[in-house]
DNA sequence: AGGTGTGAACACTTTCACAGCA
DNA sequence: TGCTGTGAAAGTGTTCACACCT
């Protein structure tokens, strides 16, 4: 049971789970680290030793019982609790958010909606009402918010953050294009759609001069 | 000039460019690689190491030229020209994607949107018009597109991208939390919200478990 | 002098291969 | 017998340190 997780690993238990519940929807009650690789796409091996980061889990000769194994790895995740997330910025992709079934489904509610705009404020979101970013310190704490996700224009990503930083929130999803900088025991994940496509630009640039 | 590029050095050429273009607009002529690295949040010894796998674009003493280098990335990354898109599912997500300011205003174009819903065919979304998804291929065909973004719930996911593979795609962005399985020179970058917030409800754990 | 480009050292991740237990 | 758990080997990515050029 080591110290140091790798980014990598988080990813893979990440995939494990959803597979585990497809499997479990599924009705089977056992499965090898060879099922699990094949449906994550990745070696059987790298899934042993991923799990045994965290404990013994497997029976030798039968495999990881699937509903035992589930529940292992959503503790490992930290999955037990749901989590409170304040959103801010009710623009396009935050409205997109906080539609998003999958959040809720999987234990991420969000608990308020914040923006800067004067004309949304007070608009009702399903069972939130939106509210002024200048009181984001008293929402988060009245709502004891763990999480923000961040969905506001480039210059406010960090001012905004940092505010949020200050009322206590730990770990931030960010979706601003800027380098974020947060204190030692403060967690961002960035989604950068644009660096994905350029992702694909560059695989597929190399890839058509590789094959006329 | 190497065979094989890390996803990571990918990853840090994006970032550059946008950093590139932060100090392009400041005016700044030439820059360090010790200056890229601190915006960018890594090392300069990284930073040279990775431009340095595609050629040799600055000067011993000098540093980089800033406009120089920011060709050289684009042209790295394949972004000399605008690449063509189709987007698949024009729900909540493919609504917020579509508008996105940036996918445009880096030469990511969305040419056309396809959804299964008979509803929404014909709806009208800036200056393309929602059609059939299974139109899919004659669009891909019309519009010349390289690059497919889906936005699709999770069963319409595989079937999609086959066809779309079939009709000549090579480059996926993919938002459905699945597996894709795709042929070799076909590829695939994936999105997926509720593993980023698993991974910080990992971090957040373990940090919180660790300080009281 | 000053900062790049790069081989060599180091650190980390993945794969291999097998001992050991059900 | 069958499959896990795990050291050891191989492979990758990052950091160091310095020769070299402007």
């Amino acid at each position: 049971m080591s110290r140091n997780v790798s980014a990598s690993t988080v990813r893979r238990l990440s995939h494990y789970l959803r597979i585990l519940e497809q499997f479990e929807r599924a009705g089977s009650v056992t499965l090898s680290s060879e099922d699990l690789a094949e449906a994550a796409d990745t070696t059987a091996a790298q899934v042993r030793k991923d799990l045994s980061q965290f404990g013994s889990f497997g029976k030798r000769g039968f495999g990881y019982p699937v509903p035992g194994l589930k529940r292992h790895v959503q503790q490992i995740l930290g999955l037990e609790h749901a989590w409170r997330i304040v959103l801010v910025g009710a623009g396009r992709i935050g409205a997109a958010l906080f539609e998003y079934a999958n959040f809720r489904r999987r234990g991420f509610s969000i608990v308020a909606v914040l923006d800067a705009d004067p004309e949304k404020i007070g608009t009702q979101w399903g069972d939130v009402t939106i509210e002024p970013v200048d009181t984001l310190a008293d929402v988060i704490a009245r709502e004891q918010a763990e999480m923000l996700i961040l969905s506001v224009p480039n210059e406010a990503a960090q001012p905004v953050a940092d505010q949020a930083i200050t009322a206590g929130i730990h770990g931030i999803l960010n979706f601003a294009p800027v380098q974020l900088r947060v204190p030692d025991g403060v967690f961002v994940q960035d989604v950068n759609m644009v660096m994905e496509l350029e992702a694909l630009s560059f695989d597929l640039s190399r890839s058509a001069s590789k094959r006329p």
